[in-house]
DNA sequence: ACAGCGCTATATCGCTTCGATATAATGATC
DNA sequence: GATCATTATATCGAAGCGATATAGCGCTGT
């Protein structure tokens, strides 16, 4: 899950672990807690695997043309990326310095991104779908719909399963399922307006509607 | 997290690890994924710990008599305790099953619960809370508010460092990022509602009466 | 009659993730 | 210029997940 979530980081830009991590608190709001233990052996995962290339955030790879290669691309103003260069310059020329490592995806890494986006496990819990929905933009339209309509259907089904049994719970147990339920509720109305607005953008124009008798 | 879980539902009646794992997803609901790959080391490890203790099931144990020896035994003549019998008779009517492991909270275990409940860990992310809340009626009034009370500033301050950013993210992204912020919304909602309860059960006495039901 | 299926039940394996902790450099504050 | 917060990488043990193996037992269909 967490390699889902590096790969789709770095799609954007190159970044090194702490920025990482940085994002997926503060932009995201999903995976607030992720740990600096699971990024860094998520990122060396990911290096051995091929899907990114850790660079000493000096040098300027070839053919990535989308993205800066400064470690702390600058918002506004770029005199702190140049500072950033010249710093980094100053004190990793070696490896055995203490330093940034700032990643790049590779062209293996989004082949496994877009594999693990579309196939990949579990929808079963909330954060693993949201993490999903938030990349969404990087799936094809109808595979979109497929994601919201698998998730869907298991809170529907979830939601059905619960209600069977809320006896024999005491006040404070008996709360924490019904606020349970409600969330998921509020869940499926979620999705329901994404799949209206995805229904939508797909086709605007309507079926014509009701004029079958009539063919050409 | 499972060990205050197990622990919890021990409190009530002797189970064993398939039970255990049954009650969580479809009583609580909450832990709802959780695996044996999860119950049967934390079992072992209690066990080792000192906190629960294994029968065969068949054996009625000397000494405790708060429990009947018979594993799916009701703790009193209360209904619910019935109930628990006659679905377990249902499902296992020939008393020398396969290995079958009947596990019962010991002295220790529920010195260690009330210990884990009170002081434990993380209430950061929802299923602490909603375990630690759902046994809350094993707590002190005054441990009870403090509970609901910390998750409430937890839930505030993580809205309020939330929607500080939510530029530069596309559709998808910034629908997750919303929902997830009403859904914390949503929470502090219901955790008002449950200190108000809470406030009133205590102390029905003495509170001036502003505005009635309205949530803050 | 019995073959097959599904539920109950325990257990283990490898991997991922968590939480705590160590280390060190830089930037800000007083 | 000492101290403190922030940035940054790394590792460790423990906890949890998902898959898989195993086996008894009850029900159903042929």
């Amino acid at each position: 899950m967490l390699d889902m979530a590096i790969l789709g980081l770095l799609e954007d830009r190159d970044l090194h672990g702490y920025e990482i991590r940085r994002q997926l608190r503060d932009n995201l709001g999903i995976l607030a807690n992720v740990s600096f233990g699971s990024i860094y052996p998520a990122l060396t995962r990911l290096e051995k695997a091929g899907a990114v290339a850790a660079t000493d955030g000096s040098s300027s790879a070839p053919g990535a043309g989308q993205s800066a290669p400064v470690p702390e691309a600058p918002p506004t103003g770029s005199l702190s990326g140049e500072l950033a260069v010249l710093r980094a310059r100053r004190h990793s020329p070696s490896r055995a310095r203490r330093g940034k490592k700032v990643y790049r995806i590779t062209e293996a890494g989004r082949l496994l991104f877009t594999q693990l986006l579309t196939e990949g496990g579990s929808i079963d819990d909330a954060r693993s779908f949201s993490l999903r929905l938030a990349f969404a933009r990087h799936l094809a339209p109808q595979a979109r719909m497929a994601l919201l309509e698998r998730r869907r259907a298991i809170l529907v089904q979830r939601l059905a399963e619960a209600d069977s049994s809320n006896v024999e719970l005491d006040v404070y147990a008996r709360s924490v399922v019904q606020h349970t339920a409600d969330s998921v509720t509020q869940d499926i109305i979620w999705l329901d307006r994404l799949i209206a607005a995805e229904r939508a953008a797909a086709g605007p124009v309507p079926v014509p509607v009701t004029q079958e008798g009539d063919i050409r």
